[in-house]
DNA sequence: TTACATGCAAAGCTTTTGCACGCAG
DNA sequence: CTGCGTGCAAAAGCTTTGCATGTAA
């Protein structure tokens, strides 16, 4: 795939030696569907060679951030997720507080405000990669009527 | 203060005990300027009573996220961050990725958003808390040049 | 051959949870 | 009185780090 050509092109440009496992770990991105946790990564990434190591996903997924091969969110689930640049077109999401949904979101519809925010506080929103938090509509009204009591905010 | 009449009113009106703790948390989230950590509302809160603790300070912030009194963000650094609803007008932030700063942006450049959001998703964009990621005016030019080696992106 | 990257294991952090006691209502 | 809220302590995650070994270049 196109990508991996790229990425080790990056990488031999920047000094950075091509290994295995940073192949495994390029490849397990493509493979999930956006927004990969750790978990997801490293299960698969096993899945083709079992000694590989979570630290070394860690440090893999790290290099590929520096190299602007991805992109990561915390969601505020305590796990933080990757999503690679490369493939899908640039996007946004928004975030439900209630369920966790993510609902995607088209750049042109959030490019005003980019615009915007570039103009006045010459600010870059990520364009690749924008959160936006809130409610769903489905959980509005759920939202609205349960009691409150100890319940998990995730 | 009147946050805390109010907040002690909505505690009773469901079913909720009014305690020490309870108060000290909310004062302790009056005193320091938005966005604290737990680490530091606990400081503020042990200074007062250091018999006071941490669970009950999570616990208390889990029911004040419940009541509407607070809202909280996690910016990826690994400690979510807190911040009062009630005293503050409604703002939205630009979090820059890479030095961290929290750029304040007022509602009404947000709005348009925020309202398309609704048409289109029927989501409603947290309009009290929206967090955009993306790179300040001073850090787009120094990532730019900084050469790639192993740098928190935090 | 050189030193970068990895595996292993342990530590670090924030946050959560179980339980018995104390205190608000 | 009752049982909700708290303190204490331990556990549970996720993520990071130190170090010796393996390996890309």
């Amino acid at each position: 795939m196109c990508c991996e050509k790229i990425f080790f092109e990056k990488l031999h440009d920047r000094g950075f030696r091509i290994t295995p496992q940073r192949e495994m770990v390029l490849d397990a991105l493509h493979h999930i569907d956006g927004h990969a946790t750790v978990d997801q990564i490293y299960a698969r990434v096993r899945a083709r060679s079992s000694s590989v190591d979570v630290s070394t996903v860690y440090r893999t997924l790290e290099l590929l951030q520096e190299l602007r091969f991805v992109a990561s969110v915390d969601l505020g689930d305590g796990q933080r997720r990757y999503e690679l640049l490369t493939i899908r077109g640039p996007h946004h999401h928004l975030h439900c507080r209630s369920c966790g949904k993510l609902v995607r979101v088209e750049c042109a519809e959030v490019q005003p405000l980019v615009n915007r925010l570039a103009q006045v506080h010459g600010f870059r929103a990520e364009p690749d990669h924008l959160v936006i938090p809130g409610f769903c509509r489905e959980c509005l009204a759920a939202r609205d009527q349960t009691p409150v009591g100890k319940r998990k905010v995730a």
